[in-house]
DNA sequence: ATTCATAATTAACATAAATCAAAAACACAG
DNA sequence: CTGTGTTTTTGATTTATGTTAATTATGAAT
């Protein structure tokens, strides 16, 4: 089947890093392998769960990009984050065994299929495991904070400031350029997780531009000047 | 020493069903009372962690009012949660063993305190310990991810409609009626948690109380019409 | 009781961002 | 290459909320 993901072990995973803990030797890294339900492919567009499915697992992106939203009953949708390789998702669904949002893929993906039970039966023998999933846990807890405090108390330039500071972070960590970048969003997703309107995302981004803080073609961002975009942040 | 608060067990505390996994036996319990590290008063105005300290503990409350906030470099902050009795707090801690919030008396409170190396100790021998640990680092996770929701895509109106319920909700789960609400935090926390100024949170007041929604005597909130609350929060 | 500090209300006015609208740029199926 | 739907940009206008300011309530301290 040309469409089935290569059968990639964590042991090769590029991307191990980022989703395992640290400092494992070989046979934990064999024991964490062998809770790993499976890797598939989620194509642009698609969705990996919705709000409402009953939760079984957690996920982890191999390559690729998604996003979550949670929605009002009256159809408003909310933008909660978006996610890149070696980040995990479904951590909303634990703690009533469904999920609360919908995670798409926003091009094509691959994902590790990580069975909860499983990875709760692991951790209980596996110090360094039971860290990792509480680091990972609070570590989102803390973004949400950040996100909290963009939305509550910040202007729009500031908002989007601090969201592509954010991505190109998160970008080099992963070893990509840190003044380059692809966004693999619309400007109206960029608004909704910031709060905003599309066209106050499109306005800001041409302020940024004639302010000769980035460059902006289509979905290539360009950043110019690393230090401005801080400054808009957190005005001293 | 009269300040002391009284060597109450978990066995005996009201609040066990909310901060404790259900169903456990007598012996599971005082597994769990055994690494409560100590129980103690904060008062009115006295922080109880703040952004930069050594993670340790986390705490649960037994009585009282807290509230976290998160801060820029440039001093702006944003109130991320009020919590009450029966609630877990210092979650934000784990991943980098470092707070990134501060935790805030709003009156008079009693806490207990929970070493996070012993509670990760027994929660590998616990099952029903590890699940709760993960349900509740979930809840906070699909919590804020409401806030989000609220933040940014709701109107002065319904953020304050929506607060007011999630109140009475958590008060009703505690035996209190859902009806009368004595509000903890000032005009201008409420604001900081959803995003508005305290004279918004000043009028949006006076004009639920014009539109007999609710009854407002400083700090003494009546909910006289709950249905249009909730119709304010979702229209139809 | 009186004073002082903090909190809350209310009104008038200013502004950031939303809304409405139109055009341009682009992606892609045929 | 051509037509069609989506995304993006930009401008004109409106509006919800912020800002400023003055007044009143409340509670704590003496």
């Amino acid at each position: 089947m040309k469409y089935e993901a290569p059968p990639i072990t964590c042991s090769d995973c590029k991307m191990r890093d980022l989703c395992m803990p640290a400092g494992l030797d070989k046979d934990e890294i064999d024991r964490i392998d062998a809770v790993v339900g499976g890797r598939r492919r989620v194509k642009r567009g698609e969705t990996l769960f919705r709000s409402g499915d009953i939760f079984v697992n957690l996920y982890a992106i191999r390559t690729g990009f998604f996003k979550t939203c949670v929605a009002t009953e009256d159809g408003r949708d909310q933008v909660t984050g978006f996610q890149m390789a070696g980040e995990i998702m479904g951590l909303d669904g634990i703690v009533n065994n469904q999920h609360t949002c919908d995670a798409v893929a926003l091009e094509d993906t691959e994902i590790c299929t990580l069975p909860f039970e499983k990875i709760e039966d692991l951790s209980r023998e596996m110090t360094s495991l039971q860290r990792h999933v509480h680091q990972i846990m609070s570590r989102e807890i803390v973004r949400e904070n950040g996100v909290m405090l963009l939305l509550g108390s910040m202007r729009s330039d500031e908002r989007l400031a601090a969201f592509l500071l954010n991505l190109t972070q998160r970008m080099q960590v992963r070893g990509f350029s840190s003044s380059e970048l692809i966004l693999r969003m619309t400007r109206e997703e960029i608004g909704s997780y910031l709060g905003l309107k599309l066209e106050t995302i499109s306005r800001t981004f041409s302020k940024f531009v004639s302010d000769g803080v980035i460059e902006v073609k289509q979905r290539h961002v360009r950043i110019i000047d690393t230090e401005a975009l801080q400054a808009i942040v957190n005005p001293a």
